[in-house]
Order: structure tokens, then C-alpha cells, then sequence
RNA sequence: GCGGGCGUGGCGGAACUGGUAGACGCAACGGACUUAAAAUCCGUAGGGGGGCGACCCCCGUGCCGGUUCGAUUCCGGCCGCCCGCACCA
């Protein structure tokens, strides 16, 4: 279970409960539920991440880490939410205010604990390569997330006095194109002028107040200040460019400073234009003349020839590029250099209902970690959550205690960790969840996952996280894998229409009735029979009161029903738009099948010699297994419910008044494979099932059914027969029927001949056992 | 802007590596059973046209074009929708 987090905080603000009983009666309330489904679920293994004997193992290695410098305290800005005192979570700012207070949120600079997954970023990377049991849309998600490019480093020293700026750039091929530094405003050079110039002060403040929110991003306008500065450029000492701070380069990427090409970075256009500083084109695309070629509202960035541009003159981009590197490397000016986009995990949470950092702050010994012998350093058993704020370092006496070094008064650390952090290696500890140490020795028996299943939106938060921590676990020799998990598949969310007021007011499913009119749907309420209004499916949200529990659908139906509809209804990795119109079918099916169990009495398989109603019984069974295996392999569930309701279909129109012998084992067989076949989707159906078979034992654990190659295929295949691909005819031809055979047949089939009359066969193809096709030609 | 995906009957959706498009289910319609209804069972069904009839023909997987004996599937160009990331130098 994971339970840390906020919901439980934000119950316990609102209502005023405890949020740890708050959460282990949610706990109780679903584990019921799930058990109620009729899961199959090792409860020997369960925990929940809020038990202590799970977050103190955290603590210890969360401890491992900060003494191999993978965990480590630096200054970091921070989205800070005034009213509620907290930090916030990038998801939790929403068009630039706290999801809670609504109140603006600031950056802030406050030194927090961070997880080095950038020591990672390559590993990352390359492990992604290995994963080809994910999907490739995931993969693809954390390649853009890590975010590597390569380009290089470079240093424009001052015009006046001692030093320079570094600058990261991946074109340091145009490089003779530039006009201008730009210096992000959070940029110490910039924060050190700023002291000797109140309007650059001013500057950089109102570019801290900027919004954050994608429409305040896309809207900005690129704003600058030249700060008087001048610096020389690399390849030419005589050439000054003038340093600007710009609201459009950010500190956190790269060195935080840039140098300008208007001509070919839109940016760096736009800033250009709007304060008239020079654009100087020096690629020139194919079929320009590099007398007439200008940019204008566009810059270039595709490829070309360079020109205006020394010693880089006549290179295409990437020589150039490389040239570039060669020359400010030889000359000390720069480096190549690779850089993420990816940042290093910041950890701390100002939140009480979460993980301690056990860590110990002392003023004579510094940061001390908590001794392994006081772990877990467990949460308060009170907690006053009345108050915004952390309560944690509210609490009258939890973070006083004696500094383990020198014995004096200390304080602890009152941050939590990042609920993230508890989902990262929980797998690990399934694995072997009673083990004295974190991991225990079985989950290298385990591990990794084979199959793993989650929703698309772990993509590059859960999935990349779980992805580090399992490798820096393995570098503290706590594990032997490089990956977590081997295969994955990402199911698709669940949605369900909406229903408004005409005052607007949302409205639940539950209280709302459809009615049918032909092709119209209306819908009402159920009660006063107001006229509502239908609205968009949309993920099941308490906002929109469009949540429907499928144990509601259990009450009436039964959980097997109700399971049978879940998974027949659309492929699980689709988005499903819930409705109960075709449970009735799941319902059908189940007294179906139970009606062939129960409805005639059970007869030994006994042999029987050869009958074709028991032959065809038998490919049907056969054909069957065949089919549900491969659909269930494929995660098609829906389409092994549909080769169900085949064979089930099949099964009811063999008439067993006056059957064969023969016939009699060919049905025991089906229905012996039947019950083994339903018992993942209807287990309790499939029980009772094989129960009614005289099986001793369950289902559940017996083997999963076997077919004969030989039987699953159909001894006489129908070929559709096309005449200049069209379909004309089909011929009855058995199983592997060579070309001539089948050329035989086509001569002899009293429908297609006529159809040839007056015409030449110029071409036959066959492809066995699936089709035949004449081309023609007028005689 | 960048990256990825999707588009098939009234609906959810099938169709393996190019080989009978619409499996299976829902809803609908017709029939049987019933005093009646529900339930259950049987049957019909992409669209259009022809034939008394068993049947036959044409069109059809968002649109236009291409490759191929054959395209829902592959290629090019549009249109529409969805998801992710985003001032990343």
C-alpha cells in the first residue's frame, strides 16, 4: 500500500482525524475489495509504506546513499506556496498558484536534500535500449526526459579585467553569427551587478515574478537588460558582444548563460528584433545565394553550408560544429560537452505524513546521520495538521534530541521524503518482505519483475525513479540488477460520461437515468426528472462526480460477471469509457456456462471410436485453447472472452441427447478445459465448475490446458478464390494442399469456371491454406 | 513549437508477419414460449442495386494519391482527434 502522502493530510486538515487511521481504514475498506474481486494475491507479503519496519529500511539506505554522496543537501529554488507554507510539487502548481490556497506560488531558495539520479543519466539512458518488453512510447518519454545533447563549453572572456562567462551551446557552429550574451536572471554575475545597479536589481526581480504556467510561458515576451558589459569573442579578440540578462534563459540548464544567434535560434530571433541587435545569417540553405539570403521572422535551423564564418567557411553544419570544438579546445577557450535536461531529484518535503530523513542537525557537528541502532526514526504518534506548515517541525518534542557525536542538544531533520521515494524500491521488498535488511536475499531469486503494469502517467516520474534507485541499491551492493522491471505494460485509465445542471452542477451516474429514444440518449435525473446535460467522457474525477465503483455492478451481477464485462468490453491498454450497457452479456455468459456444467449429468471420459460430431468437438476445444492462450499472452483479454463465448456457443448446439461414446469424451474434455480456460476471468464460476467435474482441489492451481497442434488447426481449409483480386469463390481444400491441388480443385468447381469463360489465366498465386487469386487477362 | 499515437457498422471493438473486413458482445428488428410481460431460446443484420428464387453485382476501414496479383495493414500528402514535453540554448 502506498500510503504516505497528501490525501491523508488533507483529511486530516479538513475533518480533523488522524491521518494514520484515517489511512489504515482505507486500507481495510480496500483490501476487502480487493479480496472481493477474487484476486490472487500473496497477502503474506503485504505492507504498507507508512509501517515503520518498511520507512525505517528507507531511512537506512537513504542513509548508504548520503555516505556515498548520492544523496546530498544543496540550495535549490523551489516552488514555495506562501499560504500554505509548504513546498509544492511541480504537479501541484496549477497555472502558477498552489492547487490548495490558490495563492501565487514563489520561487524560493531553500536548501533541500537531493538524490543524484544525473550520475545516472547515461546509464538511463542506455538501459533503455535493453527494455524491449516496455512499451516504445515510454521509452521514448524518458529518452526526452533525460534530454542529452552534446555540443560545447565555452568561455567569452571580459573585455575589461580578469575572468569570463561560460556558455553552453549545441551550434557552436554558428558561432560567427553571434550578437549578444544573454545571462539567466538568477545568474550570480548577474545577481553581483545587480548590487552596484538598482535597475538591474529591479530587473531581475520582476523576472523571478514571471509566471510558470505553460499559457504564461508561451505568452511572455522576451524581456532584456544590457548590462554594459562586454566580452571578446572566442575566435576573434578584436570582436566585443554586449552581455544582456534575458527572462527567457534559464539558470538550472546548462551554465545558465548563453551566447545569441539570432539568425538561426528563434529566440534568440525574437530578442534580437525587439532590441535592434544585429542578425547575421552564416548557414546558408541549399539553393540560397549568399548575396540576396535573409532572415526574416524566421530563423534558419535546418541544415546548410556555412559562410561569413573564417575558418569555418564552406563546412556543412556538423563538420562545422566539430571544427568549432577542435578550435576553442586548442585554444583553451572550451570543451566538448554533453548536458541533460534532466535534474537531480529533489526530496524534501515540508509534510508530516511522510518518510523522516533521519538526520540529525547539530550546531557543533553539523548534519549527523541518525544512528542505525534508532532506526526507523519513526513519526510522532500525534500530529496537529489544524495549522498550515509542516507539523513535523511544529511538534513540541519529536526534533529535540541529543546529537549522537557530541551528545549536545541537536534538532532533526523535519522534512520528509518525497512520496516517490517509497514507490521506488517497494518491489524489492516484496521480494522478500520479512528480511532483517532492506532487501533481502531473495529478491535476487525474483527480481526483476517480469511483468509489470501501471498507468501511462508513471511514464517519467514512478517508472525513471524506480529505474535510479534500483541501480544506486545495486552500487551499495543491496541488489544484482541493472533493471527493475522487464517487461511493463501501461493499461489505459477509465472514464465515464458527465452529467450537468442546467445550473451547471455536477452530477453522479448513480443518480442519473438514460432514456433511449431511438438514437437519441437523454438523460435525467432519476429522482425529479430534471433534463441534464451530457458532457464528455473524462477520467473519473470526485471533481466531476463521475465515478462509478464496479462493486455496484457486483451487487447485481456477481463479481464474475462483473469481471467477465471489465476485460471482454475493450483492450486493456485502451482508455475505456465506462458504461454497464453489455454487462447483461458478461451475465449471460456465465449462466451459459454454468448451464452446460450443470444441466446434464457428468460422464466420464471413457474413449469411443471415431464420430465426426466428436472430432469436430474436439478441434473446437483444441482450436480453443490455442486461441485463449495466445489472446491471453498478448494481454488481449477481450478477445479470449470472445473465442469463450465461441466455444461455449459451440458447446450448446452439440446436442447430447442420444451422443456417441465418443461424443460423450469429447464433451468431458471441453468442459474439462472450459473450466481450466474461464478460471482467470471467473474464478468462482470456474470452481464451482470443476467441482461439479468431480475434480478434488482447485482450479486455481491446476494446470493450465494443453493442446494438440495437430487438433487446433483445421484439417479442411476454406479458401476464399480471387479472380483479379476480387473475391469470386471459395473452394473446400484440406489443410496443406499443395499449389496443384488446390489449381484441381479451382478447375473443378462448377461456381468458377463459368467465371473464367473468355478469359486467360495469366498468373496464379496461392498461399497455402489462406487464399488463391487468377490474374487474368481477355483471352 | 518538438515528440508519440489514433481514425473500421447505431455502439464497444476483431482481423496473425499484406491474404474472405466487420469475429465476439451490446443495442435494434423478426419469430418461438407465455393470458401477458420479463427471462430464455431461434433467426436477421455495413451501404446500395438486381433476381420469383438458391443467389448475383457494385461501393465500403477519415480524405487524396502510390506500391502490389491483392492494402484496415506498407509509402507520400492532407484533414480531424488524443497524449506527453516545452523559452533546454
Amino acid at each position: 500500500w502506498d500510503a504516505f502522502g497528501l490525501p491523508a493530510e488533507n483529511a486530516a486538515a479538513e475533518r480533523g482525524v488522524d491521518p494514520r487511521a484515517w489511512t489504515l481504514g482505507n486500507i481495510d475498506f480496500m483490501r476487502d475489495e480487493l479480496k472481493r474481486l477474487g484476486l490472487a494475491l500473496d497477502w503474506s507479503r503485504e505492507f504498507a509504506t507508512c509501517d515503520p519496519e518498511y520507512y525505517g529500511r528507507q531511512q537506512a539506505w537513504f542513509l548508504k546513499l548520503w555516505a556515498s554522496d548520492l544523496a546530498y543537501r544543496k540550495e535549490g529554488l523551489v516552488n514555495w506556496d506562501p499560504v500554505d507554507m509548504t513546498v509544492l510539487a511541480n504537479e501541484q502548481v496549477i497555472d502558477g498558484r498552489g492547487w490548495r490556497s490558490d495563492a501565487p506560488v514563489e520561487r524560493k531558495k531553500l536548501t533541500q536534500w537531493f538524490l543524484r539520479i544525473t550520475r545516472y543519466a547515461d546509464e538511463l539512458l542506455e538501459g533503455l535500449k535493453t527494455l524491449d518488453r516496455w512499451p516504445d512510447k515510454v521509452r521514448i518519454m524518458q529518452e526526452n526526459w533525460i534530454g542529452r545533447s552534446t555540443g560545447l563549453e565555452l568561455r567569452f572572456d571580459f573585455a575589461h579585467g580578469e575572468g569570463g562567462l561560460e556558455v553552453y551551446t549545441t551550434r557552436p557552429d554558428t558561432l560567427f553569427g553571434a550578437s549578444f550574451l544573454a545571462l539567466a536572471a538568477d545568474h550570480p554575475f548577474a545577481g553581483s551587478l545587480a548590487a552596484g545597479d538598482p535597475a538591474l536589481a529591479k530587473f531581475l526581480t520582476d523576472c523571478r515574478r514571471g509566471g510558470t504556467s505553460e499559457a504564461a510561458i508561451e505568452s511572455a515576451e522576451k524581456l532584456g537588460y544590457d548590462t554594459g558589459v562586454r566580452v571578446r569573442h572566442p575566435f576573434d579578440p578584436d570582436w566585443l558582444l554586449p552581455v544582456w540578462v534575458a527572462n527567457f534563459v534559464l539558470m538550472d540548464y546548462g551554465t545558465g548563460a548563453i551566447f545569441g544567434c539570432p539568425a538561426h535560434d528563434q529566440r534568440d530571433l525574437e530578442f534580437a528584433r525587439k532590441y535592434r541587435l544585429p542578425v547575421k545569417p552564416v548557414v546558408l540553405p541549399a539553393g540560397e545565394d549568399p548575396k540576396t539570403f535573409q532572415v526574416g521572422n524566421e530563423a534558419w535551423t535546418g541544415p546548410g553550408r556555412i559562410y561569413n564564418s573564417a575558418f569555418l567557411n564552406g563546412l556543412e553544419v556538423e563538420a562545422a560544429k566539430a571544427a568549432a570544438v577542435a578550435r576553442a579546445e586548442g585554444a583553451n577557450q572550451g570543451t566538448g560537452a554533453v548536458v541533460y535536461r534532466l535534474r537531480d531529484w529533489g526530496v524534501s518535503r515540508q509534510r508530516g505524513w511522510g518518510c523522516p530523513i533521519p538526520v540529525i542537525h547539530c550546531s557543533k557537528c553539523g548534519l549527523v546521520p541518525a544512528p542505525e541502532r534508532d532506526l526507523p526514526v519513526r513519526l510522532p504518534e500525534e500530529l496537529d495538521f489544524s495549522l498550515p506548515g509542516n507539523p513535523l517541525a511544529r511538534h513540541p518534542t519529536w526534533k529535540h534530541v541529543a546529537c549522537p557525536e557530541c551528545g549536545g542538544p541537536a534538532e532533526r531533520e523535519t522534512d520528509t521524503l518525497d512520496t516517490f521515494v517509497d514507490s521506488s524500491w517497494y518491489f524489492a521488498r516484496f521480494a522478500d518482505p520479512h528480511a532483517e535488511a532492506p532487501i533481502g536475499p531473495a529478491a535476487d531469486r525474483w527480481l526483476p519483475v517480469d511483468q509489470y503494469i501501471g498507468g501511462i502517467e508513471h511514464a517519467v516520474l514512478h517508472l525513471l525513479y524506480a529505474r535510479f534507485v534500483t541501480r544506486a541499491l545495486r552500487d551499495q551492493g543491496m541488489l544484482k540488477i541493472d533493471e527493475p522491471f522487464a517487461g511493463l505494460f501501461t493499461q489505459g485509465m477509465v472514464t465515464h460520461e458527465t452529467y450537468r445542471r442546467q445550473n451547471g452542477e455536477w452530477v453522479e451516474p448513480k443518480a442519473v437515468r438514460i432514456a433511449q429514444e431511438g438514437a437519441t440518449r437523454r438523460a435525467l435525473d432519476a429522482t425529479t426528472g430534471e433534463p441534464l446535460v451530457i458532457g464528455d467522457a473524462e477520467k473519473m474525477s470526485k471533481s466531476k462526480r463521475n465515478v462509478v465503483a464496479p462493486a455496484d455492478i457486483a451487487d447485481t451481477y456477481g463479481i464474475d460477471a462483473t469481471r467477465l464485462f471489465v476485460l471482454s468490453d475493450s483492450p486493456p491498454d485502451r482508455d475505456v469509457q465506462w458504461t454497464t450497457a453489455g454487462v447483461e452479456g458478461a451475465w449471460r455468459l456465465v449462466n451459459r456456462i454454468w448451464a452446460e456444467f450443470d444441466s446434464q449429468p457428468v460422464r466420464p471420459a471413457s474413449g469411443g471410436s471415431e464420430d465426426p460430431a466428436a472430432t469436430a468437438m474436439r478441434r473446437a476445444t483444441h482450436h480453443t485453447i490455442k486461441a485463449v492462450t495466445e489472446a491471453l499472452d498478448g494481454f488481449r483479454f477481450n478477445s479470449a472472452i470472445a473465442r469463450i463465448y465461441e466455444f461455449v456457443g459451440t458447446l450448446r448446439t452439440t446436442p447430447a441427447e442420444g451422443a456417441t461414446p465418443a461424443l460423450v469424451t469429447a464433451r468431458a474434455e471441453a468442459l474439462d478445459a472450459l473450466a481450466r480456460l474461464v478460471a482467470p476471468f471467473a474464478p468462482h464460476l470456474a470452481e464451482q465448475c470443476w467441482a461439479r467435474l468431480g475434480n478434488e482441489g482447485l482450479v486455481a492451481v491446476a494446470s493450465w490446458p494443453v493442446y494438440d497442434p495437430a487438433l487446433a488447426e483445421d484439417n479442411v481449409k476454406v479458401l476464399p478464390v480471387q479472380i483479379d483480386g476480387k473475391r469470386r469463390g471459395e473452394i473446400r481444400a484440406p489443410a496443406g494442399a499443395t499449389k496443384d491441388e488446390v489449381w484441381e480443385l479451382i478447375s473443378a468447381d462448377s461456381e468458377i469456371g463459368p467465371k473464367l469463360q473468355g478469359v486467360k489465366v495469366v498468373r496464379f498465386i496461392h498461399v497455402p491454406d489462406r487464399i488463391a487469386n487468377l490474374v487474368t487477362e481477355p483471352a
